[in-house]
DNA sequence: AGCACGCCGACT
DNA sequence: GTCGGCGTGCTC
């Protein structure tokens, strides 16, 4: 900056910091700290910001001295909370760095709770002031003081329902000098803390060399990744258990992150089993209030261990000890709106700021955590078998080419047969589609309209139980018609396809006498309904449950001895990089859902492709054979995990104006050797929210850093307003 | 992100 | 004639 542009007035010298607010805003904003008072890094504090007064964070950058001194403002008041550790900021700089997303928009999910950072108004308790008055208590103040004689001082409210009076004689009380209030400290009420030696299990030699690795490595206090390799059942949950009982006993704060915390009541159950009580959760569902105490609790230390989604990862856990990640190879890890960061990778980065060990555990592990290991970066530690005879069930395929299923029917003869062997032992049968609602698409036979998402290139979902058409991507949803809406004929409009509604009737048709269940997010809605189908499916209620992805989960059902997947070929098309391993991922993982335990499980895959490299390695039970295949085939096309992707969105709700964006962002792509720039091509959904989408692929050698390069492309091609530009960096699904 | 300034349609 | 729509631009 010139130094020119500072107007040199001979004033007193003001002190200024870096303020990094909130918003989607470059960088850090200059302002000017009050004379006498003294800010350190990490401060939370009030600035003023145009009219608005806002939370922010005192930055490591240099203070902007070409910002005229007339513009200055002071900062404000500091908030009651925590600095922001200088690893925080630091994690924060690179995850807005590596995802090419403004630092401010990165604060803002560490700042997620803006109620937190004020300390609550302090709790008031009641207790006996000892005063003696002439003449007889009345009964009821009697009862009070009786109340506090046995226990401890209570707030008034519980204090009159203890005593069974009204709150209006506490009042009374208080005011006659017979009560006195006291403040409560804001943690005086800490709720139990995890035991790590609550219930120790008793280890197999081969888990317990790999809980020692683990917990050695939480005693060495130091970054290192290991990637805990282990099939459903070989005990993984309670081997990085172990891990987190070691960081407990040093003290240290550990962060679980799991893929979809709202259905893993079971996980919680387990974890309450091994040290006694449940930890504290994170996800979006929880509410305002216990949102801010939960994060107060976090950031004062008070909080053990918490287990969340992605969105834990900017907990301000300040003492961190360990860092797990389960089920790590799920897609969900990925945020695909707002900032777009994958909260594996950013965990490990986390991790390595902290200065922590992580766990990154999974039965089928991501191909890019394999070749970390491949690389030396990752280590991995194998528990369990898979060749042992207690392992995978027997998978079996049916071909629907050779044994199709009747018209307008999905239940191949064979897996009919299967399906009433299993009922007839008198075990339990699952149907796997991952398909929600009826049927996928309404068409109308007369003249061939279908029933299309008005603001997305999808179609719309017919959901019979709720009787809408709903769109899978938007939420848009409308009722069904009673007439075409494009020829008016009436009772001419038929569903096509199945999803997992629509097979249970035909399941109802099939075995009348069965107790069906149907799982599936939209059938069940919260997390204890979940629970209780689970419980009800344990119990023996339900002979057949018919569901989709959330099916496939860690759920132990004892009595299941059958797995029927009625597309196993669902998810191969579509030209994803990922299809294949997805695909292989779920199957297995649903496969695993059979025959636990005493029984010997089958699963039947119906498949029109039984020749696909993926359904093979599932039928050979031949894992590593398809993960050195499916590797070989990334590193020959130069795709991740051995090269770098990164896609550039455009968006406009005009189609025109995302065409000629996409278009010229294409002419000013950078020419270089080892780039490769594909496209703009339609994102696969076109139309998404009202939003034209178009998208350019930008392809790299791993060993080429693309942020820098993508920065100064996209600042050289002016953005219309009427458009928007998102750059997703390592993008996960190409939808 | 929010809030204001600014320029074009339907109302007391 | 004003009230008000949301397009564009700025906030230390």
């Amino acid at each position: 900056m010139p130094a020119a542009a500072v107007t040199l007035q001979p004033t007193e010298p003001v002190t200024r910091v870096s303020v990094l607010l909130p918003l989607p805003l470059a960088g850090p904003y200059t302002y000017a700290v009050p004379e006498g008072e003294e800010v350190s890094l990490g401060s939370v504090i009030s600035v003023p910001f145009g009219k608005r007064v806002l939370p922010g964070v005192i930055w490591d950058t240099p203070p902007d001295a070409a910002v005229p001194a007339l513009k200055l403002k002071e900062i404000g008041l500091p908030f009651d909370v925590p600095p922001m550790t200088g690893e925080m900021r630091r994690f924060i700089d690179w995850v807005a760095g590596y995802t090419l997303t403004p630092q401010g928009a990165v604060l803002r999910m560490a700042l997620s709770v803006p109620a937190a950072l004020e300390a609550p108004s302090p709790t008031e308790v009641l207790a006996a002031s000892g005063l003696q008055l002439p003449g007889k208590l009345t009964a009821a103040r009697q009862k009070v003081l009786e109340v506090l004689k046995e226990g401890p001082a209570q707030t008034s409210a519980a204090l009159a329902e203890l005593a069974g009076v009204s709150t209006s004689v506490v009042k009374t009380m208080v005011k006659a000098g017979l009560l006195t209030p006291h403040a409560l400290p804001e943690f005086a009420f800490s709720p139990r803390q995890p035991d790590p030696g609550f219930a120790v299990p008793t280890f197999s030699p081969e888990q317990q060399e790999v809980a020692d690795t683990v917990v050695a490595a939480v005693e060495a206090e130091s970054f290192a990744v290991s990637l805990l390799d282990g099939v459903t059942g070989s005990g993984k949950t309670e081997v990085y258990f172990a891990a987190i009982a070691a960081a407990l006993q040093a003290g240290k704060q550990v962060l679980v992150l799991l893929p979809e915390i709202a259905l893993s009541a079971q996980w919680l159950s387990r974890f309450e089993g091994r040290f006694g009580v449940k930890p504290q959760i994170w996800h979006s569902e929880i509410g305002p209030v216990a949102r801010r105490k939960a994060w107060r609790r976090i950031a004062y230390g008070q909080v053990p261990v918490v287990v969340g989604a992605r969105s834990a990862l900017f907990l301000p856990l300040n003492n961190l000890g360990l860092i797990v990640v389960d089920e790590e190879h799920e897609g969900s890890f990925k945020q695909e709106d707002g900032v777009l960061y994958q909260a594996r990778d950013m965990a490990v980065v986390r991790a390595q700021f902290a200065k922590v060990p992580i766990i990154l555990a999974s039965a089928t592990p991501s191909l890019e955590s394999l070749a970390n290991v491949e690389a030396g970066r990752y280590t991995r530690l194998e528990l369990g078998s898979r060749h042992g005879p207690a392992g995978m069930p027997e998978i079996q395929a049916i071909d629907l080419r050779k044994d199709p299923p009747p018209r307008g029917r999905w239940i191949a003869p064979g897996l009919e047969r299967a399906v009433t062997q299993t009922l007839e032992a008198g075990e339990q049968a699952m149907l796997f589609l991952n398909r929600r609602g009826y049927a996928p698409l309404t068409l109308c036979r007369t003249c061939g309209h279908r029933f299309a998402c008005p603001n997305c290139s999808s179609w719309l979902v017919e959901h019979r139980a709720r009787q809408r058409l709903i769109c899978h991507h938007c939420g848009h949803t409308e009722a069904v018609p009673p007439a075409c809406p494009s020829c008016a004929d009436t009772g001419s409009l038929v569903p096509c396809g199945p999803g997992v509604e629509r097979l249970a009737e035909e399941a109802q048709l099939l075995w009348p006498d069965a107790r069906l269940a149907i799982m599936s997010s939209d059938m069940l809605g919260s997390p204890e309904k979940a629970e209780a189908l689970v419980s009800a499916v344990q119990a023996r209620e339900v002979d057949i449950l018919i569901g989709t992805a959330m099916m496939a989960k860690g759920h132990h059902f004892p009595h299941l001895t059958l797995v029927g997947v009625v597309d196993a070929d669902l998810g191969l098309g579509g030209g994803d990089l990922r299809a294949g391993e997805r695909t292989f991922q779920l199957l297995h993982q649903v496969s695993g859902r059979a025959g636990r335990a005493e029984h010997p499980g089958r699963v039947l895959l119906q498949t029109a492709a039984v020749e696909h490299p993926v359904l093979q390695a599932l039928l050979a039970g031949d894992r590593d054979g398809f993960i050195a295949q499916e590797m070989e085939e990334r590193r020959y096309h130069g795709m991740p995990p051995y090269g770098r992707l990164a896609a550039i969105i455009v968006s406009a709700p005009d189609a025109g104006v995302a065409d000629t964006l996409a278009r010229a962002l294409a002419r000013a792509a950078p020419r270089m050797d080892d780039l490769l720039v594909l496209g703009p091509a339609p994102a696969p959904l076109a139309l998404l929210r009202g939003m034209h989408r178009r998208r350019l692929l930008v392809k790299a050698p791993r060993a080429l850093k693309l942020q820098p390069i993508l920065a100064d492309w996209l600042s050289a091609v002016p953005i219309p307003n009427a458009a928007r530009v998102a750059v997703d960096i390592d993008p996960y699904s190409f939808l």
